[in-house]
DNA sequence: GGTAAAATCACCCAAAAGTATGAGTTAATT
DNA sequence: AATTAACTCATACTTTTGGGTGATTTTACC
């Protein structure tokens, strides 16, 4: 408890005992200072060099070290969950919106009938977005679109 | 160059001047030192606050602030680079090697027929493997085994 | 040498996928 | 008001895919 509050207040402590210490000095040498009267300069000078130092000094403990944050980043292999849709390679292939949705559910695995019932719509009209998709991608079937979406990053 | 050594010892001529000012103001204050004898201590104890604070002053201007160094380290996803095989589960699965290889041109995006061409084997021979394939991967449908092998690493 | 698994192929059939064409509706743009 | 693009649907037709069955050959292993 005692030996806590010493060492937190160690320089402050110090200080306090340094003055008095200084001042126990100053009065012996007021003695000295009758009889040579002229060196009062060099004493003030002495005194202010040597708190300049003391100041330095306390300044030396007291000043909070400032935090330099390092931050290693550490590498870790881990499965493709990251995805970043490709939106150019979208607009240069000029797919609509739900030319997409169509080749999401193909990716998936669904057939033409699944996505029909998924999005509430007709048969004809998954094959009528496939055939479109088809055409755009420049591929022949689901199975080549879904590889060939898979390279350009417009599915994950 | 004079403006450059100025900036450079910026503090030092502070200080000096301070310490010149100092000793002016002790040189006036000495004066009334003969009058009012007493306050001696008092005008030390001033002196070594005022240096003290000067110390500080200095201190704080010249030392490099001390720099605490704290490590973070932050993991980083990175997405798989290489493509790794998965034994283990062509083994559960019991594909054989010749169905492998056709799974992974149905991936490519390949026709039977055009697998059959590659392979040098007829296309009722590739239905027969794509069928057992689709079996034993329990899928219905050529996309849906290759969604399937991408999940269990069995194809980049 | 016999056995089992793998690989090959054929035939048939049904379902799904894909192509072609035309057309109606809606929303946005000019 | 006219145009365009996107979305919708239908019909008809072809191709591909996938399931089922059965058979032959090759390869590997005990």
């Amino acid at each position: 408890m005692i030996r806590e509050f010493i060492n937190k207040h160690k320089p402050t402590i110090l200080y306090g005992i340094s003055l008095a210490l200084l001042l126990f000095l100053l009065k012996w040498l007021e003695l000295r200072f009758i009889i040579i009267n002229h060196i009062f300069e060099i004493y003030a000078g002495a005194i202010a060099l040597l708190f300049t130092g003391l100041g330095i000094w306390i300044a030396m403990k007291l000043t909070k070290p400032k935090v330099e944050t390092v931050v290693i980043e550490r590498e870790v292999l881990v499965e493709k969950k990251h995805f970043q849709f490709n939106e150019q390679q979208q607009a240069q292939l000029g797919l609509s919106k739900r030319e997409l949705e169509v080749l999401n559910l193909i990716a998936e695995g669904l057939s033409n009938q699944e996505i029909a019932g998924q999005l509430f719509v007709s048969l004809n009209t998954i094959k009528t977005h496939s055939s479109k998709l088809f055409e755009k991608m420049e591929v022949k079937s689901r199975t080549q679109a879904v590889e060939k979406a898979k390279r350009l990053s417009l599915i994950p």
